[in-house]
Parts: C-alpha cells; sequence; structure tokens
RNA sequence: CGCGGGAUGGAGCAGCCCGGUAGCUCGUCAGGCUCAUAACCUGAAGGUCGUCAGUUCAAAUCUGGCUCCCGCAA
C-alpha cells in the first residue's frame, strides 16, 4: 500500500507476529512545496522498520511479476496501492491477495470510498476485507465490519476509525486464509469518484445538511472553502444550527453562516496561508461581521 | 530550480511600501461590579519582533543567506 491508512494495517501485521518479506509501495514522487522527492508514508516506516521496499512505476512487466514470485510469499496484503495488480502478481501468494476496502462493499467502490461516504449521507459504513480477483473492489468479501457516521464526523475521523477497524480485521482474516468469502451481489454496486478539486467550494444554497455532509466529506483534504472579503476560507469542522437568513450570508459575528434550509456554524477554519484554528481564535485574527456575503 | 503567503508577549493579528517611543482583539494575574454570560469596569505582569550577516547615526521596518510553517499546483 501506501498512505497512512496502509501504515495502520502493516503496524498490525507486524503486532500479529506476521513475517514481512517485503513492501510494495508507490515510488517517491515531487511533491508538497518545493517539489521535493518525498517517499510515501508506507515507505518511509517500513523502511525505519528494516522491511525491504519496492517502488515499481508499474507491475504488468514480466520481470517485476517474476521478481514478486520470487518472494514466494503465502498471502499478499494490499492497502490503498494505487496500482492494478495483474493476474500473475494475484496468483503468486500460495493463500491469495487480500484487500482492506474502507467501504462496506459493494457500495463505494473505488478511489474515495470514505469521503463519498459522509458527503452522501450514509448513516453507516464500514471496511471489508476480501480476496482480491481482476476486477475494481469486486472479490469475494471474508469480513465486514461497521462503523456509523454522525453530524461530527469528518472524514479525518472516520478514516482513523477505519484504520483501526481495517487492521484488526485483516489479522482475523489472515488467521484463517483459506477462506472462499462471500461473493459480492451487483446490486447496490456503485463505485466512488475520485475528489475532484472543483468539488470542493461551498454551496450554501443548498440544505444545511447537506452543506454540512459537504464540508466533513472533505475535511481536511482537500477542504472545503469559501471565499470572504477576497479571502479563501477552508472549512474543516461545523455544526448545524436552528436559524434562517439569505443564503450565503454571515447571520451574526459567530461565523454562522445561511444555507437554503438553516445555517451553518464553522467550528474549525483555515485562511489561506495560515494553519486551522477554532472559530474563538479564527475571529480574533480574521473578524466576519454579521451581513457579510460569502462571494 | 513550479507559483505564492507567513514567522511580532501565552493565542490570533496590525505595524513594514515611506527606517526614529511595541499597537490591537483575547488570554493570564490583582481588584471592582453583578445589567446584557462568547458579560462589564479598573489596574498589572509578560516581547533578544524566527535566525545569521549587511546597509545606517538609528532596523520589526531596507538588502542577502538559513531554518520552520502554510495556500496553490501536481
Amino acid at each position: 500500500g501506501t498512505p497512512d491508512f496502509s501504515v495502520s494495517v502493516l503496524k498490525a501485521l507486524l503486532a500479529a507476529g506476521h513475517e514481512i518479506v517485503c513492501v510494495y509501495a508507490q515510488p517517491p514522487r515531487p511533491s508538497g512545496r518545493g517539489m521535493m522527492l518525498r517517499p510515501t508514508p508506507v515507505h518511509a516506516f517500513a523502511e525505519a522498520c528494516g522491511i525491504e521496499v519496492r517502488t515499481p512505476v508499474s507491475l504488468t512487466s514480466m520481470e517485476e511479476q517474476d521478481r514478486f514470485k520470487a518472494l514466494n510469499a503465502d498471502a499478499a496484503v494490499v492497502v490503498a496501492y494505487g496500482l492494478l495488480l495483474p493476474k500473475a502478481v494475484l496468483d503468486a501468494p500460495k493463500n491469495g491477495c487480500f484487500n482492506v476496502h474502507a467501504s462496506l462493499l459493494p457500495r463505494w467502490r473505488g478511489a474515495a470510498p470514505i469521503q463519498r461516504a459522509i458527503m452522501e449521507g450514509d448513516t453507516e459504513t464500514g471496511v471489508t476485507i476480501m480476496r482480491m480477483d481482476a476486477g475494481l473492489d469486486t472479490g469475494p468479501m471474508m469480513m465486514k465490519v461497521v462503523c456509523p457516521i454522525d453530524d461530527a464526523t469528518t472524514a479525518a475521523s472516520l478514516h482513523d476509525s477505519l484504520a483501526v477497524l481495517g487492521s484488526k480485521a485483516m489479522v482475523e482474516v489472515l488467521a484463517a486464509p483459506l477462506n472462499e468469502g462471500k461473493s459480492q451481489s451487483v446490486n447496490g454496486a456503485i463505485y466512488a469518484k475520485k475528489i475532484d478539486k472543483a468539488e470542493a467550494r461551498i454551496d450554501f444554497s443548498k440544505p444545511a445538511k447537506e452543506v454540512l455532509r459537504h464540508i466533513h466529506g472533505l475535511s481536511p483534504f482537500p477542504g472545503a472553502w469559501m471565499l470572504v472579503n477576497g479571502t479563501r476560507i477552508k472549512v474543516l469542522h461545523c455544526e448545524r444550527v436552528d436559524e434562517t437568513g439569505v443564503a450565503g450570508t454571515f447571520l451574526n459575528s459567530h461565523l454562522v453562516v445561511a444555507c437554503a434550509e438553516g445555517a451553518i456554524r464553522c467550528l474549525e477554519l483555515q485562511r489561506e496561508g495560515k494553519g486551522a484554528m477554532s472559530a474563538e481564535v479564527f475571529s480574533r485574527g480574521f473578524p466576519i461581521s454579521a451581513g457579510t456575503r460569502v462571494s
């Protein structure tokens, strides 16, 4: 795997006493400020643990596939790797390849299951461990764990919860790796599209409950934002309040913004070029008076 | 060398263009008040203005290097 979620699973596997022969991750790419080459989270963690790390650009070449087979692994665990695995790779480990996916499959297959579940107003989601097949998140399911979503759930908090649940579940599944699993139903299969930057702007002409989901689903990355007095402001956390007014207008000096139905109060926000801060602290340095409009 | 913003008492900011007394909103502490509780009044403590060098009679302010933080873009 590649991101933080994968690190959590890797830690759990180590703690459970599994021998990790090798870790595959996305190659370091120029990223962040200054376009510096940075290793991915799993890469960095695995290296620190003294585990061999491989970062092939693709697994489609025969050489890479032979190198993988040569590991002679009992099982492969794939967590948010970001590369499609060719059949030859899937078939290489004795007991197969297992994947943790952050949704209750077949709902939210694909790239952004955590964000989409919140943004669409699901009241629960979870993690699914499946045996991998050639499709995208279509393999037979070994285990599912449910996790509730409420008005305070953000992508960040849900990510952390699911990482814990997913890690435990994966360890459990690996204890009985010969289980075939249960095939996914065709009904209810939907895909979680990647988050597009253009989606991040807050649309206050929507009902408050939808605005809240939008904000929490994108928190903290990429961050839902609005433009106030020419300054771009990300809203990372908010709550619904029972007030009404012209959509997109600040109703008072306490960061309450009217939506189509109801209003939301911003609780944690981040101004461009600044760090994230609580509403109270934010207001001290960037007061917004009642009647101000979001542009 | 992808573009850009920033570092100022404990927190958030202004001051910088146009060098010359350290300012604002809070917090803290002491006292007052009790009407309005994201209360009010009075007083106090607390800052080598990120760091190193340069220019200057004089640098938070101008110039260059460095460290750290953040927004965009990928």
